[in-house]
Parts: C-alpha cells; structure tokens; sequence
DNA sequence: CGTATTAGTTGATGATGTCAACTATTGAGG
DNA sequence: CCTCAATAGTTGACATCATCAACTAATACG
C-alpha cells in the first residue's frame, strides 16, 4: 500500500495524518459556518496574520490555488470589511492584503474555534501529549 | 488562545494537527488533479472500500455535507463508471454506493498517492516514528 | 529603448455546496 | 386497512470555489 516498504513507520504514521485531515476536513465546513465563512475564506484569513501585509501571489502560492481565485475570495472578504487591498510601496504591480480591526477579531475567533475542544485528545496521558507536541512540532516546522 | 487553559499540551497538539491538515487541504487539489479527481471526489472515493455497499446517505454524514450535494457527487463519478448507484434490497427509499472495478484500482492508485512519500517524516528518528504511530493510532481509532 | 516577465483582474466555464420543493417509500397509530 | 409523519434521494435555483485564457499595468533585462 505503501511506495516505500522500508520504514512502515514513516508510512503508517502518514496514513494516519492523512486520515485525521480528512476528518478535519469533513468537520471545517460546519465550523466556518458558524463564523459565516466558507472553509476556503478560513484558510486565506488564517495565513494574515494581525499587522502583517501579505502580497496575493504569496497567498495563492500558500493556497495552491490559481491567483485569479485569490481574487474572488479577497473581492467578496473585503466587500465584508474584513481585510483590505493595499498597493505595495516597492512594486506597484502588486496588492499586499491586511487584516481589518473587523478582521483580526473574526480570525481570532476562527483560530479560537478551529483549536479549541479537542474531545479526542483527553484519551491520551499527559505525558502521551507531550510527547505528541514533541513530535508534531517537529514535523510542521 | 485555547480555551481550556488547563491542558496546554492536549492545545498545543491539536493546534499542529490542525495546521498540518491545513497544509494538506492545500496538497489535495494538486494530488487529485493527477487522477482527475476533485478534492470532493477524493474524499468520497475513500470513504467506499472495495466491495463494500454505501447507502448515499451514510456517505453525506460522512462528509458533513447536504444529501443533495452527494446526488452530484455520485452523478459525475458513475458517469465515469468508477462507482456504481444500485437499489437497497431492504429499503427501496435508499441506494448504496460501491466501487466498479475500475473505481477499484483508482482508489488503490489514490491511497498510494496520498500516503506515499512523506518527506518530512524522515525528520524523525525510527523509534520517533514509532511513538508517533503509537500516539496517532489512538487518537483515530 | 524594446521585449519578455510578472502581478493582478476579467470573463467563461465546470464543480462544489446549500436550500426548498418534490417523489417514493417506510413506519406508526387509529 | 388507511392516514399521516418521517426518511432517502432527486431536482432546480443560486452562491461560491476553482481553473483557464486573454487582458492591463508595471517591472526587468538585454
């Protein structure tokens, strides 16, 4: 099942990563909704982080996503004063997005939900999450 | 930023398996595009096992989404003759869902792709990978 | 300069997703 | 048995997501 039989490990643990975003992925939409959001409007406001410009080619790389697309979602976030288009001071070519005050309360809500109440979780011993953080922090960054 | 104050191990891991399924979410078109699937289709082809029958129902709880969106969904991929819509012998309200044969292999195709090189587990040591196999398998099941 | 490249927009098109209305079937009570 | 509510799935209308091709404006380089 697996293209590289020499570490089942690596591949088991990836199957189950695998497994988990799906149910993730199953679960976001719900949870956008309550923020009147779609999922794909979550990710992009999750990449701006508060203060910080982002350049819409930069989100369309991270989104892997054609920038055409980038536009439609940041028309229809703006049109709702969540986030703002900017010219950029050095090129001129491109628009850097920022989050409004508007904007930053929502993506920290949005952060607040999307993390929050991890029923799933309590099944594992401190010393098992702990491990867990180890670990995951290690393959994220 | 968490809302349980107390267990700041359990926040933390479900912070990183949230951005990593974030960061999946973001793989998965590019994936799924090497088959001609669409992300949706993905998701809902590996939820069918090979010789399995899915009620459509079933399927739309699965992916937390409408029913009528699965009609759509069922629609485009037995128009490709990957799975096949027969009639419940115990219920003629409901259809169950399986895979053709050729639905078959591009599942098996599919769940190769998806779990197969994991470049960032290498990261990890061997007894690291297993301990992560360990933690995970938990939290799945 | 002139020409190629890049950032973003626009328009066309197909896929995703929701909702409301509909059909067919099941199931429960009178 | 008959009615009536509930359920499974479909249909149609509509907004969003996502891609592509064509376009504009600005930059970069030869």
């Amino acid at each position: 099942m697996c293209a590289k039989p020499k570490d089942p490990h690596a591949c088991e643990a990836w199957q189950l990563l695998v497994q988990f975003s799906f149910t993730q992925r199953a679960s976001l939409p719900a949870m956008a909704a309550e923020l009147e959001l779609s999922p794909a409007q979550c990710h992009l406001i999750n990449l701006i982080e508060p203060d910080r410009q982002v350049p819409m080619g930069q989100l369309a790389g991270a989104l892997s996503c054609d920038a055409s697309n980038v536009t439609g979602l940041v028309d229809r976030l703006e049109s709702r004063g969540l986030i703002k288009r900017s010219p950029s001071a050095e090129d001129r070519r491109v628009k850097v997005i920022s989050l409004t005050p508007l904007g930053a309360t929502l993506r920290a809500s949005l952060i607040e939900l999307m993390t929050a109440a991890p029923p799933t979780l309590a099944k594992l011993s401190p010393e098992d999450q702990r491990a867990l953080v180890r670990l995951l922090r290690r393959l994220v960054e």
